[in-house]
DNA sequence: CAAGCTTTTCAAAGCGCTTTGGATGCTGCA
DNA sequence: TGCAGCATCCAAAGCGCTTTGAAAAGCTTG
């Protein structure tokens, strides 16, 4: 059932019914509740293709994932901002396209979204320092938003992020307020902005309480379950080992529960152990039994805001730029 | 730059444009490299849209999500068997749209993808007992491909799946001759079909070693760490409680495996625990440490498999249905 | 009742591509 | 020389929609 097919059935012209059915004034009250109806009971929808062809406009947004990060589709974090997106995308008529690319192959898959026409925006996803993407983004001029900052980028651009540094800043504090003076860090990849910022934040709290950061404390690496485990029962072998822990992740803090354990300590009593992350909705944390101390936030919040703030840039084209610090 | 442009600078129709681009004989092997170097000179790309609707084919697959069960998109089952797709996908020159629905528009959902000619074709992941969605894309006669099977369906469709009864089957059996005889399974929600094929195994592998199965050893539910935790420690209350734990999945073992840790058991040598579950790439099991005895299967395999008899399908149109069980 | 508005409807162009049904020019053969 | 056959190329139609420009119908007013 196409738009030709439901206008004969009318015997209305095709003009108007599109009209009809797209809200426009000229186009008498009763004529489209009929049209409406019509289109009901014969269950037209229109083609996006063609609707697409003839309005410029593709109401696709692009999701582009690096190849290279394997984990980042499984990555927790990732699919919880992704479905926050999903939901403001359906609540505003926007489909959702996903490409992954290797890092060879990346800014390729950028130009052949928006040369194709196939998408109307881009949300860019785990910024690196420096991120290259965005500059990329920035030249092609083309709508898209950063969950998260890359810093090192000087040009502006709309992005969305938690404030990590202080998140850090402050769980680092109340370590040290509770005595403890060798607090080790578990952090993400350190090429990641949000990584940089976070060491940064933990770096600024043992500065201000005189602590000298030990290297040997400060651990880097994809956040997986066997890297925590790994790193901890590195550190606990130490002369010195730390008397506290603070992990970039849940998922690695299970890791450190599990050195823990092995190493006959208790966590809590024996190690402090504070996880940050985001208020992530499968291994959810607290929920029931509160497992780990954990600040948090909502990914899912954040990716329904990203989601809005882009479409808002696309409706309103090139402004000035946009960005929201969330809680 | 549009074909329009890109003909005009080359001196040629659209048609001969178009064919040399396409491969198409009827064009001079010398004017093919001309316009294919124009074309790459000038990054023209094709627009999808309009392709689409000359052709009639949109390269995209759909992905249908219900919202619902709000941790499908983070469940790292779901995102490996994406990645996996995604893979075929652009492979293939195909683009991957998702959707999510709740329960009540999902097939509204399905109906919206294809009348509105978004998608070729869709995968369904996650199949319940009695899935009516199997019926629904049956009825419309779509290309689509599920992601495990149905339990009730008897029309005949297309399916990737792994052996989720002998896998269990065999585990429980593994466990019996280690002298167990109160193995617990914590299963998945059981009206998912995969739980039920796996509780399926359970029971026959105790049905041949002549044990009653105690239903107070069989918890069902959604899979997380907390869960696994909460059935684990109540277990763990019995009056006679189970010396060894099959368990569904991953996720869920940390849980059980926090449980006997705070009930002072040491797990393997008090209760044993196998954790089934698929290769996943984010939480990898056994990767530099062994954590659990799993069971495996390359879930990311399953995902590029079924997107290329997807694809077939869609090449194919009408035919019998094919389906593949993987190792 | 005619003139001038406003409301309502329509025919046709156009979005950027593929594809059908010719044209055109060239080769080879009788 | 004439013509079939082939290799190349092209004009134009068509995919399903939106939108421009204009016509038709309905109302008001002097």
């Amino acid at each position: 059932m196409n738009l030709k097919q439901l206008s004969e059935i009318l015997g209305l012209s095709q003009t108007t019914v599109s009209r009809a059915l797209n809200g426009y004034p000229e186009v008498n009250e009763a004529t489209r509740v009929r049209v409406q109806a019509a289109a009901d009971k014969h269950g037209y929808r229109p083609n996006s293709r063609a609707k697409g062809l003839a309005t410029g406009k593709s109401m696709v947004i692009g999701h582009v994932i690096p190849s290279s990060s394997q984990h980042e589709m499984v990555n927790p974090i990732f699919g919880d901002f992704v479905a926050g997106a999903a939901r403001t995308y359906s609540a505003k008529g926007y489909d959702m396209m996903f490409t992954t690319a290797d890092d060879t192959s990346i800014e390729g898959a950028y130009r052949s979204l928006f040369q194709r026409g196939a998408v109307d925006g881009v949300v860019l996803q785990g910024p690196k320092v420096n991120e290259r993407r965005i500059d990329l983004l920035n030249r092609m001029a083309v709508p898209f938003i950063v969950h998260g900052r890359s810093t090192g980028i000087d040009a502006e651009y709309d992005w969305i992020d938690v404030n990590n540094k202080s998140s850090f800043r402050r769980a680092t504090q109340f370590l040290i307020d509770l005595g403890h003076r060798r607090i080790a860090l578990i952090n993400g990849l350190e090429d990641m902005d949000f990584a940089q910022r976070r060491r940064a934040g933990y770096l600024q709290a043992l500065e201000q309480a005189d602590l000298i950061p030990d290297p040997q404390l400060m651990r880097s690496a994809e956040m997986t379950e066997v890297y925590g485990h790994h790193e901890t029962r590195d550190m606990l072998r130490l002369d010195y080992p730390p008397t506290a822990i603070l992990t970039s992740s849940m998922i690695s803090a299970i890791g450190v529960r599990r050195a823990l354990d092995e190493a006959g300590l208790k966590m809590g009593r024996d190690v402090s152990v504070i996880a940050h992350d985001d208020d992530l909705s499968y291994l959810k944390n607290g929920q029931d039994v509160p497992i780990f101390t954990a600040t948090r936030s909502s990914v899912r919040h954040a990716g329904e805001l990203a989601a809005e703030m882009l479409i808002e840039r696309i409706r309103a084209g090139e402004d000035i730029p946009v960005d929201e610090l969330v809680a």
